[in-house]
DNA sequence: CTTTAGCACTCTCTATCCGAGAGTGCTAAT
DNA sequence: ATTAGCACTCTCGGATAGAGAGTGCTAAAG
């Protein structure tokens, strides 16, 4: 693509602007009046025609004014956006509000989908955070009635999983209460793998456990993401690419679905580092059920010890500015309360 | 209300019908040759202005067909509507993957959302089962960084509650399972009150810990439901009565806010015993947000022990037989997962 | 007293048409 | 390279008309 001059790039800015304002293609009367460009409606309007050749704008029918392609928002977004940030008193608010909810770690990551949400005005999914590897931290069997027992697994940074279990024959509370804390002591701090060897060394009731244990374990290895939350639901209904219920429907359907969530963050993951916060526009070809949608995604924690992902999914009509730095500072705060929950060492960086 | 005469009931039940089916004003000529009624149009069209006038059917204008008023579906629901049960096949098939899914409870209360949203084609709410009173099973503490503290609570019935805490100083990991098992022994089995009264009886980081343990607990008390969750969000969008996106919105809101599910929740726990399936027609001038909307709601659980609630929210105009048995049978088929969960007894009932 | 045929009336829904308005592309002049 | 002028295209809103569906009423019949 050739180099656009400075001129067709404001004017290509001003359009973007404009657009996801108001919603409706722009002219170049309008553009001239209301900006002072020292140019005639002219003039602008070849730039125009040159935009809409190079593909970054489109007319909706022959006589309307222009609205930006998919393409024209990837300049836009990745050469016309300079970096952004957060106002401070919103990014002060946003801290604050960390700050009230120490606490459970559902709650920081409810609390991280509801930030998004109202900032960026489109709806927000965040994945809890999610260990590289399941690392063994405590066990606990709790005998509930004849041979069903329930089995909390406590892993490494609080993750716990709960299973109900069927033993083969009925067991006493203390004999499963002595079993938990000599598995506990064997295990602790080992991963997946490294339990499943233990059961070499047992037998029994024991052997039985572990293996339940392992299995579990391997489960969550082969998860990509913990648990997911959503939030802003409603606020992509008021948008007008939306009027139409369908449209509304196969975006909310997306949304709804994990298996479709799963997929972007697993390929978010996979490409984006911590730190950067990556924006997909339109599906990019790849998922056609995005067509007027976009992604701004962000990885969050520490790579090796555990990550989560966070991000919102709107009209491509989007507020790219505001919400690139929501998702940003949102990210960097669910970081460093990875960091500090999974043991490791860092600045808190909520204390501004 | 005057009683009203055989004739006219077959006359409401088949308007409920056929408006429930295709969504448009019921008229009488249709009605007559499409079932065959012994008689002319124009004695249906008597028998509807009658109806017109107790309250029970509307016109949408002057020279429409009829459709049911929110009274007209109460009528139907509570007396033309008889007792009646998910077809066989449906139910061995729901009972199945309720075998498969053993395990974690929180996939239980998926499942059930799942299954609930699937087979009433309307969207579907689920609470976790919430114990009466929480009762002291077992408590960790975990070490993560400097005095920070990751503190596992494990309530009877296997209900967790994670927390981060800040303490005054730094323990060490020995230091900290020692005091997390004292208490443990000590707090078993005990309710919240009991557990705060335990703090005479220690000091020093034992009292510190035990009086936020206490604190933990008496939130659990004060909660009205467990966590919730939802399914079938995209179903009531398809429904013509929210082809207007300003009402799938004020819908869709009230479903992704907790607290009006909370409300409504605790409103159904009080008035509603396990068992029974409530069914609230229109918001009943409660709730106006609920206009054009139905709930059908059902308490499950072991009272006493433990109960959370399970339903559906769908447009009034929504197939009330099928929604009524699908609740109903979710509903059994949780209530003896509590029961076995919690450590009561009761007939599992999953082998048909 | 109940039922029914007949009929005028009302209201919605759809299609069609028309004019206003907005914006463009092109051409020729600056 | 820029711009004024102009013809052309397309959408949008409102008005109009006819078809269709269904009712309520009246008067007659059972």
């Amino acid at each position: 693509m050739e180099a656009l001059s400075e001129r067709q790039e404001t004017i290509l800015a001003l359009i973007v602007h404009r657009y996801i304002d108001a919603a409706q293609p722009v002219g170049s009367r309008w553009l001239v009046e209301q900006y002072h460009l020292g140019v005639s409606p002219a003039t602008v309007r070849n730039e125009m025609a040159t935009l809409t050749e190079a593909g970054l704008l489109r007319q909706p029918h022959t006589s309307a004014g222009r609205i930006p392609t998919e393409q024209g928002y990837r300049y836009f977004v990745r050469r016309l956006l300079g970096e952004t940030e957060l106002p401070a008193d919103e990014r002060r608010l946003i801290s604050h509000q960390f700050h009230q909810a120490r606490g459970a770690i559902n709650e920081w990551v409810q609390l991280a989908a509801s930030v998004l949400a109202r900032h960026s005005r489109v709806a927000s999914v965040v994945t809890a955070p999610h260990a590289e590897r399941a690392i063994f931290k405590h066990l606990e069997l709790i005998n509930t009635r004849g041979n069903q027992v329930l089995m909390v697994l406590v892993l490494l940074g609080g993750v716990v999983q709960q299973e109900l279990l069927s033993l083969a024959s009925t067991f006493e509370q203390s004999e499963l209460s002595q079993t938990a804390q000599k598995i506990t002591m064997a295990a602790m701090g080992k991963s997946s793998r490294e339990v499943a060897a233990l059961v070499e060394e047992f037998k029994g009731l024991h052997a039985e456990i572990l293996l339940l244990v392992a299995s579990v374990m391997m489960r969550v290895d082969g998860l990509a993401a913990g648990d997911i939350v959503r939030d802003g639901l409603t606020n992509f209904l008021g948008e007008p690419e939306f009027a139409d219920v369908n449209s509304a429907r196969t975006a909310l359907r997306l949304f709804e679905e994990r298996g479709f969530l799963d997929e972007v963050v697993a390929e978010a993951l996979d490409t984006t580092s911590v730190g950067t916060v990556q924006v997909v526009i339109g599906g990019e070809g790849y998922w056609k059920e995005l067509e007027n949608c976009s992604i701004v995604l962000a990885r969050y924690g520490a790579p090796g010890l555990a990550t989560g992902a966070l991000g919102v999914l709107g009209p491509t009509r989007m507020a790219y500015g505001r919400t690139i730095s929501a998702v940003r500072y949102v990210a960097g705060l669910m970081s460093d309360l990875v960091i500090e929950t999974f043991a490791g060492q860092g600045n808190s960086g909520l204390t501004q």
